[in-house]
DNA sequence: ATTGTTCACGTGAACGTTCACATCGCGGTA
DNA sequence: TACCGCGATGTGAACGTTCACGTGAACAAT
């Protein structure tokens, strides 16, 4: 810097000005700094100024890494993107950090709160809430994206109005036996299960007793639950699996016992990933708005770090029901 | 710094030989400052760090970000995944830039250019050669992961041995007339050509001709390519297109036309992304093994940071063929 | 007793910015 | 003429590390 300033005939401070597009600087100087700049090839030193100013222009973002969950994947990528293109406008960047599931949560962030090289954090629930305590206790901003939370700002998806929406979509098909295929906790569930139950209060019809299956979100189980609603003695319908990965494994349960979709038994997914425009039929599903997500953490993370009016704990971000062929009235239906 | 030497008793450079774990300190003293470290809730400041070492130890990404394309993705994700995890081993970070498809793509690597935050580029292929040249003469360590290129040190998949095995595996079942749906340019699918035409080759048959129609890698193009190669006089009996995301499109084609999967017509697909074992019948294809790709390209990243023994301009990692139930004989053979 | 060697630790400078403040012209006003 | 105000620019310190030394004590070898 101090070598530019020389080759300009100014001080250090002239060119420091010129950097951040300070006013105070005359058009002509300007121009001689700038051409300085240019033939001496400078780029200012994001170090030092992270060190003076103590803020380093950077959030981290801790996202889960999964090789066998290759389900979420788009709904990461996405975030992900969402997040970066927030904060790319107003010239931060994004150090990620992704975390073998099961690896230690707390590690995984860790690496940034050893070095004080963030100002503010980004996770994703999938990583795990153990550490997430330990996290807000460390002074960092941080918003958490994907389930709610309690003790951390957290934005995440309308999981129950999504739900109602598909519940509603299947009563008014003409369904009334709808089976769900629901995640491995109340945590990753609940709220659907209440949208599914509401939607049923609403419609005023009685919700059917045992019409429901434990999954854990993999394709697998999504099969084997499928097996096991239609092996009751009054089968459903329709199947309302909690996440995309699991009606794909009912659609294949389905198929390879002789049961038509959507002619004998319509199937409803969650998350609207890449797979379900892509399956045979494509699924009905809820879509998450994944970049709209991302972004809006990325904006209430900045209120944080800014300390703008205090952001809501809460933020909700509706899903939009997306409507596509594994879906049709029951058979015989009108 | 000096405030956790003070409550320690000892110099400041004490701390720092502690914070580094080098040698030379006392058992009782490093306890005493580890101690303090914690009273103080100290960390150390990675600016500063960088400031004087000249170093960030922070790489950059930049990956594209096309929502539109959804096939990539989890390749990309485990690209990220492998990259980092070699990075986190080095104690080094992560600083992605995610690049919406043709917004220019020197914007994205110009982020860490403009103020000194990385150490090293790692660009993935997709995000178009155009700026590469700038970037290579910028003075950064850069790789490419993806495809093969002339300037820049590059590690990609094997592009031709993984046809030449999908085709291989074609002619052994027995099939002659194998029809190929490939990429829009030559850059992007003329290693998989050659592949499969030295696969004719060293199988003494000859290369039916017209049995190539070009695709763009989105479901819709292998949609549409299926159906031109199928209305040929003499259509193939299988079909071998050079992504997942086409032979998808294959796929519903042919069941749309009643042709069965595999009774009347194979199809294998490239990349083998997670919707490759997701689709009905599931897809033969072709493993890049994208985690290594991305350990593998920071590892050189690494070599090149270091000033070690000058790295392989190009380094290619087979893939591996994953054959399922999407392939087999020709009706009528054996 | 002297010298040398090793080890634990301290001292001051340097890295490249920004911040707070000082200075210099210059035009206008009393 | 003397003074004020203001806009453009310069000055020195400070940020929190690491680096290249310097120092002193303990101990071994001569």
């Amino acid at each position: 810097m101090r070598t530019v300033a020389a080759a300009a005939g100014v001080s250090h401070q002239t060119v420091s000005r010129v950097v951040n597009g300070e006013p105070g600087v005359t058009d002509g100087t300007r121009d001689r700094v700038l051409a300085a700049m240019r033939s001496l090839a400078y780029r200012p030193g994001a170090g030092a100024r992270a060190l003076v100013r103590g803020r380093t222009e950077v959030v981290g973002m801790v996202v889960p890494h999964d090789p066998g969950f290759t389900f979420a994947n788009d709904h990461l990528l996405r975030l992900i993107g969402g997040a970066d293109t927030e904060l790319a406008a107003r010239g931060y960047g994004m150090l990620l950090s992704t975390r073998e599931t099961g690896g230690g949560a707390a590690s995984a962030y860790r690496r940034f709160d050893r070095r004080r090289l963030v100002d503010g954090l980004l996770v994703e629930a999938g990583v795990g809430a153990d550490a997430l305590p330990d996290l807000a206790a460390s002074g960092y901003p941080v918003v958490v994206v994907g389930y709610t939370h309690q003790d951390v700002p957290c934005v995440h998806p309308d999981d129950e109005a999504g739900a109602y929406a598909v519940t509603q979509h299947l009563l008014a098909l003409g369904h009334r036996r709808i089976g769900t295929v629901t995640g491995p906790s109340a945590l990753a569930s609940g709220a659907r299960l209440r949208g599914h139950e509401r939607a049923y209060a609403d419609a005023r019809r009685r919700l059917p007793a045992d019409l429901t299956e434990p999954g854990d979100f993999t394709v697998d189980s999504g099969y084997a639950a499928a097996g096991r609603l239609m092996s009751r003695r009054h089968p459903p319908t329709a199947l309302f699996a909690f996440n995309d990965g699991m009606a794909v494994g009912a659609l294949r349960w389905l198929r390879e016992h002789g049961r038509a979709v959507p002619g004998d038994v319509s199937v409803a997914g969650f998350d609207d990933t890449a797979a379900a425009g892509l399956v045979d039929p494509p699924l009905t599903s809820v879509s998450l708005h994944s970049t709209d997500l991302g972004r809006r953490a990325a904006q209430l993370l900045f209120d944080l770090i800014d300390e703008r009016a205090d952001p809501p704990r809460e933020t909700v971000l509706p899903g939009t029901l997306v409507v596509r062929a594994s879906t049709a009235p029951p058979r015989g239906h009108r």
